[in-house]
DNA sequence: CATCCACAGGAAGGACGGGGGT
DNA sequence: ACCCCCGTCCTTCCTGTGGATG
């Protein structure tokens, strides 16, 4: 019987009526065409190019926000770069580093060393241990070498640009006939420049290219490109995909969000055994990445996060925004009853801070003239699967139990 | 118009656990 | 075995500040 139940979900994944190709839709996939970047590859292109005349590329900044294309436009630029340059004989190779996700200096160093082909414990050692491994790998190596530091602005904020000054200088510590680096920048932030020392700033933004953001007729056309693929002809009709697109226009035009949401508007579709996804299907996915987002961020966080999470949830229960202060006491108490030492404002004005980036609170900086300067604080989140997270810890489960604030 | 509130948020550093090199 | 380094949380101490109030 058991065989049974399993024959029927091996036959309904492999015979989709929804999916062709659900690789497509996937974050990871860089597609052969990328709609309405066509200036964007041209400038990138153009800049890195330079390589196949046998000089260095200048070092590149990029900046658009999250969705627009940056990193598939470069790394793809990248892809068809280096298969020139086999073609001609030029030795060219790139490594890709996601410094949000590698976000302080050391891995930054060890993603690039085994990048290029250097074995780097993940720890243990000293930074500049693995900067000067590099140095010297690097001097051994010939051709050039492109560094792509995607989402530079989070290693910066939280970390400095000391690592980006050293790695913008990098050549200078090189033989001459060594590789030749240039360092590609990509980042959300366009007020990210503010944050670098003038020296770096020069140097790392030789050429400049910014991404705006896509339309929501652009981003149609992004996702019916996909769509063509990705689904069995008729799965999906327009009205998904403007639906798709229209959320995501919403959210400042992120066509990675777009993507997402149409790949899980299939999946939700195919569980549940329609013979095509509908305007029903996105909206049950848009909840559902909401609730993963909540899920992945709030299990990571420290307990002491958790609980001034928690205070949140409470205070907004009486009012939809709380100071600093407030959310303190608050705070105070629920450590109090879990019988935990609290930790000081200080720490908890940076848990606050760290909250409002990861999009989970907000909290935004008010003068109350007399009353004082602090930050005002809500939930950005949908409060009820904050509440369906933060209970799956049973002590927290029961502090939300109790009425009483 | 100066004052002064209630914090913001920078700087420095420490405890601790996970992991080196030699 | 020894000492070193890093990242994560956290503390302590600190200077800075927008604008209602007196």
């Amino acid at each position: 019987m058991a065989a049974d139940v399993l024959d029927e979900v091996f036959e309904r994944v492999i015979s989709s009526r929804i999916f062709r190709n659900r690789d497509i839709l996937s974050p990871d996939y860089i597609p052969e065409k990328l709609p309405h970047r066509e200036n964007e590859i041209r400038r990138v292109g153009s800049v890195l190019a330079q390589v196949l005349r046998g000089s260095r590329p200048n070092n590149l900044f990029i900046y658009g926000l999250t969705g627009t294309g940056k990193t598939a436009v470069t790394l793809y630029v990248l892809k068809r770069l280096v298969e020139k340059a086999r073609q001609l004989g030029v030795r060219v190779s790139y490594v890709y580093v996601n410094t949000r996700q590698r976000d302080t200096p050391y891995k930054v160093l060890a993603d690039i060393a085994s990048g290029v082909g250097l074995r780097v414990p993940f720890t243990g050692l000293s930074t500049a241990e693995v900067y000067a491994r590099l140095v010297r790998a690097l001097s051994r190596d010939t051709g050039f070498l492109i560094i792509v530091l995607d989402e530079v602005d989070w290693l910066v904020r939280r970390r400095g640009d000391d690592i980006l000054y050293k790695l913008t200088r990098i050549g200078y510590e090189l033989p001459r006939d060594a590789v030749k680096v240039s360092i590609v920048g990509i980042t959300n932030d366009v007020r990210f420049v503010e944050m670098l020392d003038a020296r770096v700033r020069s140097s790392l933004g030789e050429e400049e290219v910014v991404f705006p953001p896509y339309n929501a007729e652009q981003l149609r056309d992004i996702l019916w490109d996909r769509a063509r693929e990705a689904f069995q002809p008729g799965a999906v009709d327009d009205a998904v995909i403007s639906y798709c697109a229209a959320l995501a226009a919403r959210e400042h035009g992120d066509a990675r969000r777009a993507l997402d949401l149409l790949r899980v508007a299939g999946e939700v579709a195919e569980r549940e055994n329609a013979p095509r996804v509908t305007v029903e299907h996105v909206k049950k996915a848009w909840s559902q990445l909401e609730r993963d987002r909540v899920r992945e961020v709030v299990r990571t966080l420290p307990l002491h996060a958790r609980l001034v999470l928690a205070a949140a949830l409470l205070a907004t229960r009486l009012q939809p925004a709380t100071t600093t202060g407030e959310l303190y006491t608050i705070y105070r108490r629920l450590a109090r009853s879990m019988g935990l030492e609290a930790v000081t404002q200080r720490r908890v004005s940076d848990i606050v801070s760290e909250l409002d980036m990861l999009g989970i609170l907000n909290a935004r900086v008010v003068s109350r003239g007399r009353y004082g300067k602090t930050r005002m604080i809500s939930v950005a989140a949908d409060p009820a699967t904050l509440e369906e997270v933060l209970r799956e810890d049973r002590r927290l489960a029961a502090l939300l139990e109790a009425k009483a604030v």
